[in-house]
DNA sequence: CCTGAACTTGAGGTGCCCTTCAACTTATCT
DNA sequence: AGATAAGTTGAAGGGCACCTCAAGTTCAGG
């Protein structure tokens, strides 16, 4: 049975799209733990209704990240769709890339775990999913490494939130290519 | 004309080491904008004396990296006499990653800028001058692409502050040989 | 228009951190 | 042993952020 979903007040409604709006902007540049009194300040509302709509600090990230990481399933989609397997797996590679540069809070919210917002959690599993499958297409190709990983996409995307990205996601794309692969330490 | 360095009473040299120390400690697991009342608990020192010693948190963090990073330069002088070109640049990335896995103030060191401590900034300069050679010989031997520049170390070390550098780092290497290299992309 | 429920507000309590400084303690030198 | 410069201490003042709640305001249905 699903929580009885009230619809909100008008008023309500509004706040809570300003808040999520601002919290978008505020953790996009400084990040999860940014100041919620911030946030608050730049809705434009008080910092009582900021916490009446988001009882905590999860909650708001949720609202905010649920989107962009529905969004990167789909681009993993999409991805899995290209006539080239390769170019398909790069191609998911780069939109990861630009999401994250964009967005301070995006790539927190996929470099972190939250056991008490089982909604993001699922979402990113459920895009890792379908990356998966991206993954074994492009390796069944004969151009993706064998032993390339699902985790070593966190690593090559968490690695790449800086200004140059780009550049960086070159060199690692020119090293997962099967040609240039060369064994792999073994720990870990 | 050197600061006259009048040498420091004997109590207050043994705090100022354990100050040092505990700042290290704290620096390493909690990064450079760590508390330094929390510092100075550790310590076992009141917040007063570390104001006395350090009256900027830059002073305090000098203490502590200039020593890592004369090493990382040393690191690089032995890089630079390898027989073997290709193998002192591997040996340089491995050690500066792994210094940088095991403290995340030393990371944060390496990443940002320190305009109020110039001695940081220049012994970060005689590193990068001293891994410009060895980037110059792998490079010379034709093992290491031509595109290779400075600032790809940095990005290449930055990004790999994680526990799983190693296998990280072994993507990127990879991606570095002059065997796997393809266009860079244009803009940076 | 009126009323109750829904919603908003912001001051206030708590906690952590930064930084200063006047009063106190200690090492060192003669 | 005494004088004094050097060093230590921690309370106090100022900030900022978190979170709560009693009092006030606004919406929406009758």
């Amino acid at each position: 049975m699903p929580t009885e979903e009230r619809p909100l007040r008008r008023d309500a409604q509004r706040n809570r799209d300003l808040l999520v709006t601002a919290a978008r902007e505020v953790f996009g540049c400084a990040g999860l733990d940014a100041s919620l009194e911030e946030i608050a300040r730049r809705a434009g509302v008080s910092i009582g209704t900021l916490y009446n709509r988001f009882p905590t600090r999860v909650a708001l990230i949720e609202a905010v990240f649920l989107g962009p990481l529905e969004q990167a399933n789909e681009t993993a989609e999409r991805a899995a769709e290209f006539d080239d397997a390769w170019a398909g797996f790069v191609y998911f590679l780069e939109r990861s890339c630009e999401m994250q540069a964009a967005d301070r809070g995006f790539t927190e919210v996929c470099s972190r775990s939250f056991p008490d917002a089982p909604a993001l959690d699922r979402a990113k599993a459920k895009a890792g999913e379908t990356f998966g499958k991206v993954i074994r297409r492009a390796q069944e190709s004969g151009r993706l490494r064998a032993d390339f990983r699902l985790d070593d996409f966190a690593l090559a995307v968490s690695a790449t939130a800086h200004p140059q990205w780009r550049r960086h996601l070159a060199f690692l794309i020119d090293g997962f290519r099967a040609k240039a692969a060369h064994p792999l330490p073994d720990a870990d």
